[in-house]
RNA sequence: GGGUAGUUGGCGGAGUGGUCAAUCGCAGCUGACUGUAAAUCAGCCGACUUCGGUCUUCGGGGGUUCGAAUCCCUCACUGCCCA
């Protein structure tokens, strides 16, 4: 028997250090990192993300100021027929490079493109590879867990893309109207759905209006693997969690996120984008457009953040494969054990 | 000292004789999730519970009433106004 390649994967909840330990660990394992970040994809959002900080080019070296590039000086190149081409934005200096390490899923595309599990599936199983031959090792790292999910479990996706006019017209529709319709095309998936969530509703439609009706989702124990995963999620106690979030918010406060969400609007992202994308930019956004006072804005994020983090656990804890380490150091030794046979 | 408004579950805040263990919001807890996933959505949230119920709550005490968070008396505390 073959041996797979191996593949490293850092999760954890918001704030808990994945980043950092990735970067540690790809220095230490010679890595390259695939961020699986839903947020840090986009030009432009950087603070709010908490994107590793991109290291600074020779020529202007010593800039130690938080001022990074606006996505729309950056954005010179038209987008190709290609839909994934398109997206995948191609840097000059090739990648992303933080602490030395090149980074891969970040900056891809403009904020005013989508970017879905799909598309992350099929541009991380294009990177993989090409890590892969510069025998480096794939790191996987990021808070996005069902983008995470896509790879380790290499999930099946119904073979219909978003229908934005569709999704538009259902969604006038209320919960209800949209449930009847699913248990009249196929009431073996409104069976299985979730009747009030309008996002997932709407999706199954999609995809009867395009298939007929959904199909189940295979057994993914019976496909055949093409890598070994070694799955680490960084084991933050809550109340400790608690505190970095607030703290990293303080910071991010202060190196100018406020000006970074109103630099996104004034390049041409509608105040709608913006909320859409949650945390930061809901509620900043909201706060420039003069919804929610300033002192309601902090307090929402903070607990915006904390409820995020806990969704993320919610996930994470159903994972069987995931070791949860309490004390990053730990990391080092395992991945070395993984890496041995 | 006089007047006045108030005191409700962790917080904010409804409720003004029975259908109130007490609307609602926040916080808290648990969870769902196959192309929006930082999104979207669900449940629990006084105590005990064999999940049908049982018990103790609405500042303290005393009353009225078949029955009070809701009415009366009184005490305490808080805010505002007049001294």
């Amino acid at each position: 028997m073959n041996k797979l390649p191996k593949i490293l994967v850092i999760a954890g909840p918001t704030a808990s250090g994945k980043s950092t330990l990735a970067i540690q660990l790809a220095q230490k394992f010679d890595g390259e990192i695939i961020s699986a970040d839903s947020r840090q994809i986009y030009r432009g959002m950087d603070l709010g993300t908490g994107k590793v900080e991109r290291d600074s080019s020779s020529v202007e070296r010593g800039a130690h100021s938080m001022k990074r590039e606006a996505w729309s000086v950056e954005h010179e190149s038209t987008p190709k027929s290609n839909e994934l081409e398109a997206k995948s934005y191609k840097l000059k200096n090739g990648s992303y490079l933080s602490a030395g390490i090149v980074h891969h899923g970040i900056d891809i595309i403009n904020p005013d493109q989508d970017f879905n599990v799909a598309d992350f599936k099929k541009y991380a199983l294009e990177k993989i590879p090409e890590i892969l031959q510069r025998k480096k090792l794939p790191i996987i790292c990021g808070g996005t867990g069902f983008w995470i999910q896509a790879i380790t479990d290499n999930l099946d996706f119904p073979q219909v893309k978003p229908d934005l006019d569709l999704r538009k017209n259902l969604d006038r529709k209320n919960t209800r109207q949209l449930f009847a319709q699913l248990q009249k095309i196929d009431p073996q998936r409104a069976a299985a759905i979730d009747s009030k969530n309008k996002v997932r509703l709407i999706r199954a439609l999609e995809i009867c209006q395009k298939l007929g009706k959904v199909p189940r989702p295979e057994n993914n124990k019976l496909k055949t693997k093409s890598y070994e995963f070694l799955q680490l999620a960084l084991d933050v106690p809550k109340e400790v969690l608690r505190e970095k979030i607030q703290k990293r918010l303080d910071e991010r406060f202060e190196q100018g996120m406020l000006q970074e969400v109103q630099n996104l609007h004034q390049s041409g992202i509608s105040w709608q984008r913006l909320e859409s994308f949650g945390l930061e930019y809901r509620r900043l956004a909201e706060f420039l457009q003069d919804k929610i006072s300033e002192s309601k804005m902090q307090e929402k994020l903070f607990f915006d953040i904390i409820h995020y983090a806990k969704r993320q656990m919610t996930w994470l804890k159903k994972n069987p494969d995931l070791i949860w380490i309490p004390d990053p150091n730990e990391a080092e030794k395992l991945v070395e054990k993984f890496l041995e046979d």
